[in-house]
DNA sequence: ATGACGGTGTGGCACCGA
């Protein structure tokens, strides 16, 4: 079972991206965020022609919105943080059936949060704490779990190309790497360290000053994986192809791959 | 360098992202 993740910033814009990257990268899910579209606005037919015939989704008009791509039925799609009451379109979750057994899947559009101290980073703040709460829940029904997203957080210093210049600024932040190491204590693994990368490995580069090129980059875009999937994850890699795109989104996929029978 | 670049909206720029 493979699974993706795409900050696509605006699914209207890179939809023929999209479609072509699921047919070199036929993942059995890709999990989408910045569709910066309504639902009745999401291509649903164009995706189920390449093949993603089931679709969790959950948009909003112009900001956030997320969807959950799949080859396979989807079961108990969840939309948003139970407990947490929330204007934008954050989170989606659902189930799908495996050989090995049901899998959670979660989607999740983590908040910017601008800048220290700000309003935003408030929102931030309070946003993971009621992330961790109702994960803490859906972890304890019992099924393996896998939170993919933008986390907008850098884990640690390997995550971006400037940690002195860059220390305690947004994505960087003490409170921030917590608030990430908190969701691991809940009994996540960050899959993409259980395997050796290359150095400077990122997600994410800056339109501006040719970021890309220079890989001036920030790895924000995570997956974790519930520990009891942890010797199921035969790899975890960033595809750094389609930011090469003519009119690419500023975010690359992560892909993970989970032998599950 | 409170900027750059890119997306959205009902616009002639402002807001937001990271």
């Amino acid at each position: 079972m493979k699974i993706a993740t795409w900050n696509v910033n605006s699914l209207a814009i890179r939809l023929p991206q999209v479609v072509e990257w699921l047919s070199a990268h036929p993942v059995d899910l890709l999990c989408l965020q910045e569709l910066k579209l309504t639902e009745d606005k999401f291509p649903l037919e164009a995706l189920q022609a390449a093949g993603y015939g089931h679709c969790a989704v959950f948009g909003q008009k112009t900001y956030n919105g997320v969807a959950i791509l799949s080859r396979h039925p989807l079961e108990n799609v969840h939309r948003n943080i139970a407990g947490f009451e929330d204007e934008q379109a954050r989170v989606v979750a659902a189930t799908v059936h495996t050989p090995a057994g049901p899998l959670r899947v979660v989607n999740g559009y983590f908040v910017n949060g601008q800048a220290p101290g700000s309003d935003k980073f408030a929102y931030k703040m309070r946003w993971l704490d009621g992330l961790r709460q109702w994960l803490a829940a859906e972890m304890s029904l019992g099924a393996p779990l896998v939170l993919v997203g933008d986390f907008n957080i850098t884990a640690d210093d390997r995550d971006t190309h400037d940690p002195e210049g860059l220390r305690e600024t947004i994505h960087h932040t003490s409170e921030e790497r917590e608030q990430f190491q908190a969701l691991l204590s809940l009994g996540l693994v960050d899959a993409f360290r259980l395997f050796e990368q290359p150095e400077k490995s990122y997600s994410w580069w800056d339109y501006r000053e040719m970021a890309f090129r220079r890989n001036k980059g920030l790895r924000i875009d995570h997956i974790l994986v519930s520990q009891a999937l942890q010797p199921r994850v035969r790899s975890c890699v960033i595809d750094r192809a389609p930011r090469k795109n003519e009119r690419p989104s500023d975010h690359t996929p992560v892909v993970v791959e989970l032998d599950l029978g």
